[in-house]
DNA sequence: ACATCATGTTAGATTTTCTAACATGTAAAA
DNA sequence: TTTTACATGTTAGAAAATCTAACATGATGT
């Protein structure tokens, strides 16, 4: 892990920007907080500062929501999708010990986009990936 | 244009944010708008909302302050390198008119990156480019 | 009818940002 | 060497954005 995990997950974001660009309402972001879907950062002065993993997983929320997941289901979902992510990697490293950290993280990437990830391919709202490229 | 560069051009920042991103202090960076090297967007509230491509501007007007240009000196630079940007676009248009938008963008992109504008090769200070990739 | 969940709304406090003004160090000009 | 101009720091007072906590509400399930 480097590079950009690290950028998608640097402090970046009020939560004025975060509302435009997820469409959800401050009491929302801060209820799915409260529940630990989230964890943004928080300036000295406590003002929450979001990442751009933290706007995609605001999303996926909003997503679930949509059809009907509650709280704990996603909360559910999130820690599977997690468990799967870190075997996807194991998995990666044992194969092709040889590939660049960059590869790597591409191949990475496509795995979970596509088949294992939270369906993120099932997403209607465009997510942050966007962002990157 | 589109895509890409909308994303770029997207106000997303607080100029807490960018303090921190660029190491400019509030007073720099608002005085670097007052001689319009920049035009951060604004909320309902008047308080700026930064883009991305403000912050690469920032960061090229902090290199260039380091190698003792001043604002008359910048300004000008960077109206030729828009000057450029739109003389390589032309005449990327004509060359290739069967491109994909999104082909045409990467074209100019290195263009514009490595031989014409601004010598974007010089800055030392990270790019925002790293947020795409 | 009652409880729970997700969200809205409001109030009061705190933080962040704004503009405008004045202060200062350095370098160029007179 | 005074004087100017430039880039930046600092301060003050106002306005906007965000915070937490509390209470309100509609929908759903029991």
């Amino acid at each position: 892990m480097s590079g950009k995990e690290i950028r998608r997950s640097m402090p970046l974001f009020p939560i004025g920007t975060v509302m435009q660009l997820t469409e959800l309402s401050a009491r929302q972001i801060r209820y799915y907080e409260e529940h630990q879907l989230i964890s943004p950062a928080r300036t000295d002065g406590n003002r929450r500062l979001f990442s751009l993993n933290d706007i995609d997983k605001l999303l996926e929320i909003k997503d679930l929501i949509d059809q009907g997941v509650n709280m704990a289901g996603i909360k559910q979902l999130f820690s599977v999708k997690e468990q799967q992510a870190v075997v996807l990697e194991k998995q990666s490293e044992k194969a092709k010990p040889e590939l660049t950290d960059e590869q790597l993280r591409n191949l990475l990437r496509n795995e979970i986009m596509h088949s294992g990830r939270l369906n993120r391919s099932t997403l209607r709202q465009g997510d942050m990936s966007r962002f990157f490229h």
